[in-house]
DNA sequence: CATGAATGAGGCTTCATTCAT
DNA sequence: GATGAATGAAGCCTCATTCAT
């Protein structure tokens, strides 16, 4: 019992000892796509162990980009959650001011997750997937709080949910392009502006 | 002295011959990025063709997100320009559905603009090149409408430059999102809270 | 334990394998360099394969060149250490013979070699390189032998190292010309000359 | 008639204008061979123009070798002329330095002679060639020079001949080798022990 | 389960040479 | 003669994936 219990806890490593060789990779500053013999390397592990984890490389980059986004995204709401002080508005201000700032310091995780993350992993997992679970619960987290908090007049609940998708996307953007390129904008630049826009968008 | 006007009529054409074939395939649907074989080979020229006109694919992938990027963003405006009738704010609107409707019709040239444009493309292009000016063009005219038609107590005239970029990218995000995955919102679902969080940004 | 024996076996096999096939697509009469492709067709394993041995094609190149060069100063070295009876200096002679016989009969090594014969690729080398022992051994072989040998009043026993190098190059500057173009002077024409000068050189 | 004339140097000036800038690309400092491309565009000529003076690229170096071969080798009989104080060896030693000391300063136009430069160029020229007269012209100078002022017991008139071949060999190779590889013998160290050689020839 | 050697399709780019103008 | 656009073979190398051990 115990013996298997093990077994089964050294495969969970395995697979995570996989995972987090990857993320490393792909952080990495500079960094391009790594090749499968680069995380397993890494890894320590053989090049056909990365196949008894994933069935194809695509499905760790899937793997990698949930537990990246709901990592990124618990971080900034369990922040936000100890200002009892301010303000809901405000509330939303620091939690994008937040991810901006943690992107800013991982330019290649803003790159990642540009080109890999969008909504539609939501749909693609199935609810039986064992994942599952772990996917939703950050985006939910963020949801419940929005909704919770905000009593507006021009936007249902439903609509309110919908909302912090839009201001996401917007506030992702907006990170992506000013960061990126040291560019006709920086992120410190354009930063009030799109604070307000933020206000614009709440405060009606 | 005709003669070179033809020639020069010809590589032009071929040029032009390898672009529209390049963008067919960027653009067909379920395609990866196609090689530069498959670009020849469908322009009906040879291989090493592709290098006389193009120092290197990325040049090309340049190059094609300019024209595109141009194409769709003149559309829109001049589309705009025509409806004297509404409120700049509805006009504004309007250019964003205009893009909007682009996109929805035309999946596989949101996959590739989502993948490849950003702000950095205006920076990397000098003065001198030649394809500045085009380049260029698009986002200037965008710019000079807006901030024209606006006169906002809330942001000065520079700022209102950024949140037209701003905007874009919040458009252009949802737009991706919703369009490309069948998914837990379609674009028509959410466009009407995505306006609403336009006019908040603007009306203030 | 046995079993990781046998895969190491193996892949040295296939490492020589490869350098064979190699070795006689450079060695081939009219060869021009042949390519990665065919030589590993010769070798009946995959293009990919090749890089599994070689980091790149210089690398495999050069591996050859310390491989011929090593065999032949080596095969030249013990054949003149049977011929006690002789004097020092005509032992030098005989050393010299037998390589130039040695090219004589394969052409295409000497072209290959050509003027690569040289102590340059030993230094390329470092010292951490496994390949690195296999490399001076020749060299260090004949160098000891010829320092110790020789008595010279006007030769250092440093200066007496240099001395081999500077015989060896001459040796095979004038076996390529003369061996490689059926020309001016033949390497039968020549040699009585050749001999002279290094009679001269050590005669001092 | 001199219409024509002009006709014909325009003619020899086009091929000279090819010729000359092949040589500066050449010789450039860490050159790798120049295409077709690169020289008739320093040539400011068409590349078509090139297969109209050269038959093939191949040709271009063969008549690139025996320009600067001559070049160099008439150069430093001319130095070594001006110096009659000096006893015969003296100049020999003289004429070897002068070529070794030309090489030091231009790696590119060693390793360009190292890889194309055999005797055997001097067999492939016919003598109804039209430039077989400049090819021979500056080994044939060195050869009387040379022959003239020795007066050996060693070595036959013949024989003086084939020996000035194998010094320049000599010289060649172990100027390679220690120009090119800044290596365990610099050229500064191992020239002392390479003159004694050389006198050791002469000397006897 | 784990390994890692082997595969080979596929990608990008270069360049000597040709040929229609 | 002169041009330079066009060609396409050939080259090197990468890498996701498989499979025998």
């Amino acid at each position: 019992m115990n013996a298997i219990k093990k077994i089964e806890e050294k495969k969970k490593l395995k697979r995570d000892r996989i995972l987090e060789s990857a993320l490393e990779l792909y952080l990495a500053p500079n960094s391009v796509e790594p090749s499968v013999d680069q995380i397993t390397k890494k890894a320590n592990v053989a090049k056909g162990t990365f196949y008894l984890y994933f069935p194809d490389k695509s499905k760790l980059e899937e793997q990698l980009i949930i537990t990246l986004a709901n990592r990124l995204i618990k971080d900034a709401v369990y922040k936000v959650d100890t200002m009892d002080e301010l303000e809901p508005i405000d509330r939303v201000i620091k939690f994008t001011d937040t991810i901006i700032d943690y992107f800013y310091e991982r330019r290649a995780l803003l790159e990642f997750v540009q080109k890999k993350l969008s909504w539609g992993f939501y749909n693609e997992l199935s609810l039986n997937d064992e994942n599952f679970r772990e996917a939703k619960e950050g985006i939910d987290l963020l949801c419940t709080r929005f909704t919770d908090e905000f009593d507006s007049k021009t936007f249902s609940k439903k609509e309110l949910a919908q909302v912090i998708l839009i201001i996401i996307e917007m506030v992702n953007g907006v990170a992506y392009n000013s960061i990126m390129n040291d560019g006709p904008v920086s992120i410190e630049e354009i930063k009030p502006t799109l604070n307000k826009c933020i206000r614009g968008i709440l405060k009606q």
